[in-house]
DNA sequence: CCGTTAACCTGAGAGC
DNA sequence: TGCTCTCAGGTTAACG
């Protein structure tokens, strides 16, 4: 659910409230997520520090005491929520679906001196895991293909993982290894602004078709990030914002709108690859 | 080896 | 109101 610039959002808002902050206590209400959380989980956090927050792909990473390290991937589902110590309202600061604070999926509370994180995610198609060092951080990310905002994300890398591939360009801006962070709706904003069909096979995407995809790649998620993500249902970051990247969409969620290139007057058609929803606009995109 | 499909879960919303 | 059906921002084991 939330891809590369909602995690960077999460990561920020994260950083700005738990940074240097010491875990007093962890309760876990449900074990099973993606993968079981093992029992030693919640000792090997308690008392322990946490010394840096970072992001890679769609993980957020928590450096515990400078040498372990808790990696946290949200799945389709995945929110993050705070609420200061006897305050019983508490604040999203990810995003959630629907209204209320679906309790029953708070499967784990960190607590701090003065207040408390609480991961939620009624799917639990997300995970927690704990990297005993450095190596075995490096180890666990060694498939995943480069950052799309990095410069190893760039012509020449895209040009020779298409030579000999006879999959679509949709589905490669999703497989992880080949780039790490884009999803569902970014792969259609990415392909209509780079007026590529996400049908086209990438064998047959020309040098400046690449570079199109390169740029615009960069372009939409930097431009996501810095409106906050993307907010479908309710979205917010620690200061309480909603995200305001949906207002940008070009074609996720435009099944039926007339296409906003100028001069177009077709409208953005859904298909499915892969059993995910694409949008497109098949004048635009060849 | 490669690419595709089914499966993992719950909840919201549409249609009847 | 309530039932059934479809869909949802992700990943990956199993299959051909």
């Amino acid at each position: 659910m939330p891809e590369l610039p909602e995690v960077e959002i999460v990561k920020q808002s994260l950083n700005k409230i738990v940074k240097f902050k010491t875990i007093s206590k962890v309760i876990v209400n449900n074990r099973n997520l993606r993968f079981k959380i093992p029992k030693n989980f919640e000792k090997s956090l308690k008392k322990k520090k946490i010394t840096k927050i970072f992001r890679k792909s769609k993980y957020v990473i928590f450096q515990i005491n400078f040498e372990q390290y808790l990696i946290m991937h949200l799945g389709m589902s995945g929110t993050i929520h705070m609420s200061d110590k006897g305050n019983k309202k508490n604040t999203n600061i990810s995003f959630y679906h629907g209204r209320d604070l679906p309790e029953k999926h708070n499967h784990l509370i960190f607590f701090f001196d003065k207040f408390k994180v609480i991961y939620n995610d009624p799917r639990r198609f997300g995970f927690v895991k704990i990297m005993k060092s450095k190596d075995e951080l490096i180890k666990y990310f060694s498939k995943l293909g480069p950052e799309p905002l990095g410069n190893k994300f760039n012509t020449n890398y895209l040009k020779q993982k298409f030579n000999k591939s006879i999959k679509n360009i949709k589905n490669s801006l999703l497989d992880q290894n080949l780039v790490s962070g884009i999803g569902n709706i970014y792969a259609s904003e990415i392909l209509f602004r780079s007026k590529i069909n996400p049908l086209k096979k990438v064998e047959n995407l020309t040098l400046s078709e690449i570079r199109k995809i390169i740029s615009k790649t960069k372009f939409v998620l930097s431009h996501a990030i810095n409106k906050g993500g993307s907010s479908i249902r309710d979205f917010k970051n620690v200061s309480g914002f909603k995200g305001n990247y949906q207002k940008e969409f070009m074609a996720y969620s435009r099944e039926n709108y007339l296409c906003l290139n100028r001069g177009c007057e077709s409208k953005i058609i859904k298909i499915n690859i892969n059993n995910r929803a694409t949008y497109y606009c098949k004048n635009c995109q060849k």
